[in-house]
DNA sequence: GTCCGTCTTTGAAACGTTTTCACCGTAGAT
DNA sequence: ATCTACGGTGAAAACGTTTCAAAGACGGAC
């Protein structure tokens, strides 16, 4: 069906093993064959066999990413970080969607593993360093992105959450709220927890001020929507004066049930989220929110990848941004 | 350094083909044999090599999807849409993001030839039906997605852009606008162009209104706050009374714009999207748009693609589906 | 005791590259 | 005229899998 690599030589009146030299070694041949060989790869509509190609090389020339959920776009926008350091490399990213999913994010990593990817950059779900330990035996090296390796055992590159969920609930005390709620993520995934572990901290800090968790909400904007309804449903003076959601998506779906029921943000409760996506900004109420630096943090995540890549030997390496608070409208700003 | 499946074989005391089937054919042997097999593969941790398999079995199990801006939940919502239909089929997805770029379009296309992908998803940026046609000439199906194929050559799955330039901009005018201005998007594009066409049908039909298009704009959030920025540096008597965005990116954008310089809309001016992506609703004042079902575009093209690759003689299917007119505050609904 | 069919296993070939090493011819140096 | 160097080329091996034809083992039927 498809011209392979014999075809071409055939043509062109040469070895096989010249062919392969004019596409990766064009010096070592002379200009006549060159031009031969390159009429005959158009004659032909020769196109390279990656796996062949993969195969003889042992490793190809791909990076496979893992995010938790492909429609926040502090995820897309860590994806074209990392797409655009790759691109300086020769690297291409594929991008997988575990959709906060264990058995996704499983499945993905077989996929990769077989595919003998040059490394997999991987925002887990949950604990994941028993299975990266084998992928890392098998060659494969990977990076942590979004949170860090618990016991170190892998480079990451991370945000302070703990120090983002302080800021952001600081914040909130400091405009006078008292009665915090926490709401959205997987509570049991590291990077939340965090979050709530800062938040905990700053309520500490004033005597008299509460926190409150609504568990059960995940991570969509969907899911926020129906914590704000649940929010309205309660009697006024049972109500938080402010929420901190786990991220932006679902503050947004949060400001849109507070907003069906006539509650206003900021006045009756302060809103704000996490991550600062480009939405935020362009909300009903422009949102607050904590930071985090998404595109530079692929950028990092990728570098880091490489150079284990290169030097398997090297010493796992724990970068952490510090996230910054970006105080809009609904917070008062 | 990695386990082949000659190593498992040694280990399990069996021939290498035994091995082989026990992976892919596991009824054809004994389980005596199957159990000694399983032992090998766990005890060294095997994994199957995919290149190999590949370059054996000629094709790969994946399929290959280039969207135009992975940054555009539309996008994202179409990509998990084709994700869940090929689960089913035991088939990935590969997000490919090609910025709207031509080179990187080009560079993407390039890799999935080489990778021998099961087949192409494509939103092209522009005219891609010879290097498509190519491509399908070495075996790789492609369908559409976001727009038709000019001479029908492919399959394709789209929306009626025509059609929703028209319901866009016809409430526009039944909501009284007249002076109303098109912006976003590269105008070369397809989609763009079906979009502004509609809306020129529509403002035919009414006598004393007027269609202006404001050029230059691109379809990110920051193209739309230029644009809001640019309409609200005129005079008041010069602005449109109603704007009709090329995508609600955009529109998101130009709401920003135009609420930082204290026009107020959808009083002084209307505005409306397209794609009705999800924070559309929870805008600053919730967005008008024209609703595209991304979802269901992203698994019915996966659907096509599939269908294509079993049987490459059959008809190419243009689908089309119908876009709806969502109103919301923006244009006083 | 022979034959036949079934079940299981095996060895070899093939997929399309890249790389290694040996070879050849030519040109320049002696 | 001979030797050396060198640029260019080609043949063959290797990568790890799957498939296929063939052979082996075993039991039952005659």
């Amino acid at each position: 069906m498809t011209a392979s690599i014999r075809d071409v030589a055939e043509r062109a009146g040469v070895s096989v093993g010249t062919v392969s030299n004019v596409l990766n070694h064009r010096e070592r041949v002379a200009p006549e064959s060159v031009s031969r060989v390159n009429a005959a790869i158009a004659e032909l509509g020769y196109v390279r066999n990656d796996a062949a190609r993969q195969l003889r090389a042992g490793r190809s020339a791909t990076v496979g990413l893992i995010v938790l959920d492909v429609r926040n776009p502090f995820f897309t926008e860590l994806a074209r970080g990392a797409e655009r350091e790759a691109d300086a490399r020769g690297l291409s990213v594929l991008l997988a969607n575990s959709d906060e999913s264990v058995d996704r994010e499983a499945r993905y990593l077989d996929l990769f593993e077989q595919q003998r990817v040059r490394g997999i950059l991987i925002s887990p779900y949950q604990e994941v360093g028993d299975r990266l330990r084998q992928v890392r035996e098998r060659g494969i090296p990977a990076v942590l992105v979004d949170r860090q390796s618990e016991d170190h055992l892998f480079s990451s590159v991370s945000v302070d959450d703990e120090l983002g969920g302080y800021l952001a609930t600081r914040h909130l005390l400091e405009i006078g709220r008292r009665r915090i709620l926490f709401t959205g993520g997987p509570i049991d995934m590291r990077q939340i927890d965090d979050r709530l572990r800062g938040a905990r901290r700053a309520v500490a800090e004033v005597a008299g001020a509460t926190l409150e968790t609504l568990p059960g909400v995940a991570s969509q904007v969907d899911d926020g929507r129906a914590a704000g309804d649940a929010v309205a449903a309660r009697a006024a003076e049972d109500r938080p004066d402010a929420i901190f959601c786990a991220n932006d998506l679902v503050a947004l779906g949060v400001l849109q049930g507070l907003s069906a029921h006539g509650i206003s943000v900021p006045d009756d409760i302060a809103l704000i989220g996490f991550d600062d996506i480009d939405f935020a900004a362009a909300a009903v109420v422009p949102l607050s929110s904590v930071r985090q630096p998404s595109r530079l943090m692929g950028e990092t995540a990728l570098r880091l990848l490489v150079e284990e890549g290169d030097d398997p030997a090297r010493a796992s390496e724990q970068v952490v941004f510090e996230p910054e608070l970006v105080v809009r409208a609904s917070t008062g700003g």
